[in-house]
DNA sequence: ACCATATTTTACCATATGGTAGAAATTAAC
DNA sequence: GTTAATTTCTACCATATGGTAAAATATGGT
C-alpha cells in the first residue's frame, strides 16, 4: 500500500544490521545444544561464545547476560512446544486422527529438536524457576481448550471415560522421552544413535497403545 | 552361636564409628536434595555442607570429592531404580497382574523420590556421563529378561504384538513424568502438591491405559 | 571522504568454588 | 589416664566465571 518504507520518521538509527540478526542466531544455537548437554550452570558463556567464533565480552555485546540468553533460549523452546500443542485445536477430523497426529507431532518434535527438549525437560525438572510465569500464561489456556476437547469426546460417547489430564500427561512424557532420554533409550536398544526407523516404531507403538488404551480404535 | 566380636584378628584399626555412618547418612540425604534442584553444577558442596550442620572442609573429610559424592548418591538412586524393575521376574501371576505391579511400583517409586528421580533423569539427560558403565553392566541384564518375558506373552498370544523396549520406555516414561516433571504437572492441574489422590488417580489411568493397549484387559 | 553508529578488542575485577595441608581437638579402646 | 585413631577446624590457594569499562576498529549511508 504505502512505500517500502517502514518507518518514516526513522532518520539516523534506522539499522537492524544482518550481522546481529546472523550472530544472535548463531548465539542461540550454539546456547541450546550447550546448554542441553551441561545445563545451566554447566555452561559457561565463554565456552558459547568460543563455539561461536567470538569472544565472550562480544556474545555479551549481543545477549546482555546469561540469565537473558537462557530466557531467550527458552522462550524459543517453548513456543516450537506448544505450537504442536494447538493440534487438537484444529477439530473437523475424527478424534481418533487427531490425537493421531498429535502424537505423531510430539514425536517428531523430539526427533527434530532433541536438544531443545532437553533444554526445556531440565528446566521443568529444577521447577521451571526461569518459566513457571511463562509457561502457565502461555500453557494453560491451550491445555484446558484440549481438555475440554476431550471432555467432549467422552461425554458424546466415543472413547473411555479417562482424565483428560493425565492423558496428555502421558503423550508428553511418552514422546518426549525419545528426545530427553535418548541415551537410556539407545543403550536400552543397543544403539548408537536412533534413526528414523526408531521413530517410526515408537510412533506406531505409541498410537496403537494409547489410541486403543483410551478405547478409540 | 560364636562371641559378639565378628572379627577376632582386630587389634587396632577396628573403628567404623557411628558418627561417620551418620554422617555419611546426612550428607547424601542432603546432596540428593540439592543436586536434584540445581544439578552437579549448580551445586557447591558447601552449601551441602552447611544444609548437614558442617563445614566443607569436614564434608570433603567424608566424601574425598564432589564428583565421588554425587557418584555415591547416584548409586543410591539407580539401586532403588533396579529394586523396582525385576518386578517381572517374579513370574507365577498373570501377565496382567504383574504389569499392573510393575507399574504401581513405578508410580510408588515416583511418589516416595521424586528427587532421586529428579537427579537420576537430569543425568540421563545429559548422556549420563557418570553413569553409562554402571547403568550398562545392570540395566541391561535385567531389561532383557523383562523384554524376553514379554515377548514369551506375546508368543502365546497372551497381548498384541507390541514393541516391547518400546513398552518399557513407555511404563518409565508416564510413571517418572509424576516425580520429574511434578512441577508441570502441578501447574497444569493448578495445585500446590500432588497428593496421594492423585498418584492413586495416576495409577489406574495409567493401569486402564497401558493394559488395554496392549490387549491384557 | 566523512561521520555516526555498530562491532570487536583489550584490560580488568570481584566472587565463587573445589580442593589441599596441617594443626587442634575429640573419641574410644586399653 | 594413656594412646592411637577419628573427627573437626584454621589457613590457604588456584582456577573458573560472570560481568564492566573503555578504547579501537569496522561498516554503511550521505
Amino acid at each position: 500500500m504505502s512505500s517500502s518504507s517502514d518507518e518514516p520518521s526513522a532518520k539516523k538509527p534506522r539499522r537492524r544490521s544482518r550481522i546481529r540478526e546472523a550472530h544472535e542466531a548463531k548465539i542461540l544455537h550454539i546456547a541450546e545444544e550447550l546448554f542441553s548437554r551441561n545445563g545451566y550452570n554447566g555452561t559457561a558463556i565463554e565456552a558459547i561464545a568460543e563455539h561461536a567464533g567470538m569472544s565472550k565480552q562480544n556474545l555479551l555485546y549481543y545477549f546482555s547476560s546469561k540469565e537473558v540468553l537462557y530466557h531467550r533460549v527458552l522462550e524459543n523452546i517453548l513456543d516450537l512446544w506448544l505450537e504442536k500443542m494447538a493440534l487438537l485445536d484444529q477439530e473437523g477430523e475424527e478424534p481418533a486422527e487427531m490425537l493421531r497426529n498429535y502424537i505423531r507431532g510430539k514425536v517428531e518434535l523430539s526427533r527434530t529438536n532433541p536438544k531443545a527438549s532437553k533444554v526445556f525437560a531440565i528446566e521443568i525438572i529444577n521447577g521451571a524457576p526461569h518459566l513457571k510465569d511463562y509457561l502457565k500464561s502461555s500453557l494453560t489456556p491451550v491445555l484446558e481448550a484440549d481438555v475440554q476437547l476431550v471432555k467432549d469426546w467422552i461425554a458424546e460417547g466415543k472413547m473411555d471415560p479417562i482424565d483428560p489430564y493425565h492423558l496428555f500427561f502421558l503423550i508428553w512424557s511418552s514422546t518426549q522421552t525419545y528426545a530427553d532420554f535418548s541415551s537410556q533409550v539407545e543403550l536400552s536398544l543397543g544403539k548408537g544413535e536412533l534413526d528414523e526407523a526408531d521413530y517410526q516404531t515408537a510412533t506406531e507403538f505409541l498410537t496403537h497403545v494409547i489410541l486403543k488404551g483410551v478405547g478409540l480404535s
